[in-house]
DNA sequence: AGACATGTTGCTCA
DNA sequence: ATGAGCAACATGTC
């Protein structure tokens, strides 16, 4: 389920657990073809043998992870999660299951990123500047740099598309995925298939500023405060959100309790609630 | 059985 | 050249 605030989340598991250990002795990696298409596993796995971890971060959907070789060369480990990947913490002695993909042994744990659809990728870079699929990653929601008036300017290059589309091109709104994308169309009150192009002002100005008050709410409540972690996603999402009513049958809006609305929109299955997100902006 | 899945990319067409 | 739309990727679940 990796949105923004998940890889945030999947990113302090492996953290936590590193840290106290931080010695690599081990790499396992298993499809070296489709997760590895930018980033030889082999060399990968040579590199990171014997190295130390020592910091990591998360930025959109992406998640870096450093470490320090023995010649004190600095590594550069960056995973995408795609559809379904997951990064969880298991006993040294585990044993890599079928989708396992890349498993790092520490004395005191496996860092496991196991991947059944295989959408993820693993990218690898060795030297003492960050890598350009890190540098090149958009400015965050939470930023100054992601201002209203650049959403605005994107949203008129995109004029044509529907909003919802719009809020998934990572290149402007890095991290929004499709539940968050519902989420800030909902509380903007913004029907999803209004064309970008098409928004007032004042609303761009609105979804600017429900993009961040998502962006900030998922990452308090699905990563955490400071190191305190839930022991899994999914539980502390209020009912008072989109998301615990959208894939729900007769699932209804917990704003408006009416019925919510499913359709394809901009390529992918989009909630909305009817009685609150007009298709036709109100006329003043 | 068939529909569907919280993502990206590469292609076609306008 | 730029943007919009869609199939493809690979596998699991309801």
């Amino acid at each position: 389920m990796p949105e923004l605030a998940e890889a945030e989340f999947y990113r302090k598991r492996w953290h936590q657990s590193a840290l106290p250990s931080p010695k690599i002795l081990r790499v396992h990696t298993h499809d070296t073809k489709r997760l590895f298409r930018t980033a030889p596993a082999s060399a990968l796995r040579a590199a990171l043998t014997d190295s130390t971890f020592t910091s990591s971060s998360s930025a959109a959907k992406q998640i870096l992870f450093r470490f320090t070789a023995r010649d004190s060369t600095k590594l550069w480990l960056g995973i995408h999660l795609g559809m379904t990947g997951e990064l969880t913490v298991a006993p040294p002695t585990h044993t890599p299951g079928k989708h396992d993909h890349l498993v790092l042994f520490t004395a005191a744990h496996a860092l496991v990123f196991a991947d059944p659809r295989m959408f993820g990728r693993i990218q690898f870079h060795v030297g003492s500047e960050p890598p350009a699929w890190w540098t090149n990653i958009a400015p965050a929601l939470l930023s100054r740099e992601f201002s209203a008036s650049t959403v605005a300017a994107f949203l008129q290059r995109r004029a044509r598309a529907p909003i919802k589309a719009v809020l998934l091109m990572q290149e402007r709104f890095p991290g929004i995925g499709n539940w968050m994308a519902d989420e800030i169309l909902w509380r903007a009150a913004l029907h999803p298939a209004r064309a970008a192009g098409s928004l007032t002002p004042a609303e761009v100005r609105t979804l600017w500023r429900e993009c961040r008050t998502v962006a900030r709410l998922a990452l308090t409540t699905i990563a955490g405060c400071g190191e305190k972690l839930p022991p899994d996603l999914n539980v502390h999402i209020p009912d008072t959100w989109l998301f615990n009513h959208r894939w729900q049958k007769g699932g209804r809006c917990p704003k408006t309790k009416k019925p919510l609305a499913r359709a394809e929109i901009g390529g992918r299955t989009t909630c909305w609630s009817p009685a609150r997100q007009k298709l036709r902006p109100k006329s003043a």
